[in-house]
DNA sequence: CAGCGATATCGACAAACGTCGAATCAGAAG
DNA sequence: CTTCTGATTCGACGTTTGTCGATATCGCTG
């Protein structure tokens, strides 16, 4: 509605929490699991986790759709997996004139890394 | 093919490889994406999450079966996750006597760690 | 061998998922 | 305002997934 409100970057707040001690620490609970879960899922699919490690790895942290697009599938596909990247609170959009850009959100990639982070040795 | 010499804990080895850099430093070819995202897959539903969780964080790095079958699902779906987990390369099972044992492919947690590893954040 | 407890496999079913083409929305440009 | 291009949404479809109960397998033990 509004033409340019204050929000730019909007994600999934909710996805987006510090949850998580080392997997190798203490077991999750149901709670911890059920939200962790989303995230491996959502980088759970081939097509989705090229698009992430795409806009990832591109250029300023972040993409428009226009250069990510050639993954094998078709658009419509391409912005269904963009959203569900969006809703799991990995990935964040904001469009610019005519183009919408996608980049990583850090605190969540920094978490999932520390999530799987091996305890050194054995 | 396998390259391991004495293998005890049998797993699915084709999964193990040590595919991946950083998501942060190139995007993922289209087959790596298919073998990674098996991974994440693997770790994308929430009772599996938490299996792997109490497997990961039980003493010795191992747990039987009857150990962590609480987790508010029947046996046999326990049993089909514990199968998933183990032919997406993330678990080992072996067993000994009465019990069955899984135990975490540490390789696999390492490499999947690294692949979720920040750059450091500037 | 018969029985028992621990896991795994099987078969079925509802729900979720990935994909597409068609239609729609959002800016930019004539 | 009309048109054009980029991106999202919609509706439909076949496939995959998570779950269960029933059944089978494995090892131990009497």
């Amino acid at each position: 509605m509004s033409k340019s409100s204050v929000v730019e970057l909007q994600v999934v707040d909710e996805a987006v929490a510090p949850c998580c001690p080392p997997l190798t620490e203490r077991p999750l609970t149901a709670e911890e699991s059920e939200r962790t879960a989303k995230m491996f899922k959502a980088l759970g699919d081939p097509v989705r986790l090229r698009l992430f490690s795409l806009v990832a790895s591109h250029e300023g942290g972040e993409a428009c759709v226009c250069d990510i697009s050639d993954v094998g599938v078709s658009q419509p596909t391409v912005s269904h997996h963009l959203k569900k990247l969006k809703e799991a609170g990995l990935l964040a959009s904001e469009r610019r004139g005519t183009w919408v850009y996608y980049r990583v959100e850090p605190s969540v990639l920094a978490a999932m890394g520390k999530l799987l982070a091996a305890p050194a040795s054995a």
